[in-house]
DNA sequence: TTAAGATTGTTATAATATAACACTATGTAA
DNA sequence: TTACATAGTGTTATATTATAACAATCTTAA
């Protein structure tokens, strides 16, 4: 369990409380008040909150969310879905898709460390609409 | 089988020969001299091939790459490995990975459509240096 | 023919992300 | 306690990625 810095902590807590996923410069306007005035302070801290696996980024949205999945693999197994028209993201938690990622070997014999998956869809509200 | 319009088959034939995934700005480059001069020209036909199921987006990349998969579900089911060194890209087609993602079904109900996963490691030249 | 839809060309601008440099805080080990 | 390494901060400038808005042209099918 990591200590936080004073721009971290900040960063964190605002996306952490966040029922969406937050943009980078969302983020700063969000902040500007506490004093963090440059996109630079942002990105930092986002890459460190990253790594250490407290958030992670959406990468087909540019967009960063808290990790709800306190046991997981953090920065090295992540899973989400993602609701095309209301754009709600979730982490997916789940076992059977967690072991069969983790295991699995493709022809080329290279060996992965890391891997990001993005399921898109509808999710209930939007799909009876 | 749709066939392209001029630009559209410009940035596929440029793409489609590319060893490694190209970056729009660095194909808006290499198209100069055929009369593509603004971005919007490229990303315009990017659109149209991700669309059709021509090329692929590695989204933690901003890169494009041509399918080498060509029975594949196009834009809608895609998987790729990503080596952290030589960021070389492969298209993952695999019947078992391709099947169990396409019946995963979370606990949220939600209906997937699409999904993109992308692995990340060493690949076999640069897991032996 | 003619109208709808797709494509193009162009200028400007928005949104996302990093380089470079100087400085400060924090922890660790002699 | 000092001094060294590492991590974090603040700041300005700039690079990279992507879209808005508008007018013109091409394609295709009723
Ligand atoms: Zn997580
Ligand atoms: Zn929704
Ligand atoms: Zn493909
Ligand atoms: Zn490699």
């Amino acid at each position: 369990m990591q200590t936080l810095s004073k721009n971290q902590q900040i960063i964190f807590d605002l996306i952490n409380k966040s029922p969406e996923p937050l943009k980078a410069y969302t983020i700063l306007y969000n902040v500007q008040k506490k004093g963090i005035k440059a996109p630079l302070q942002v990105y930092r801290a986002l890459d460190k909150l990253v790594e250490i696996g407290k958030i992670h980024k959406i990468e087909s949205r540019n967009a960063f969310i808290a990790c709800h999945n306190s046991s997981c693999q953090v920065a090295k197994a992540t899973a989400f879905s993602i609701c095309e028209i209301c754009e709600k993201v979730t982490e997916i938690s789940n076992d059977s898709l967690s072991k069969y990622l983790a295991n699995f070997k493709d022809k080329d014999g290279m060996k992965y460390i890391k891997y990001n998956l993005e399921f898109f869809g509808l999710c209930k509200k939007c799909k009876v609409k």
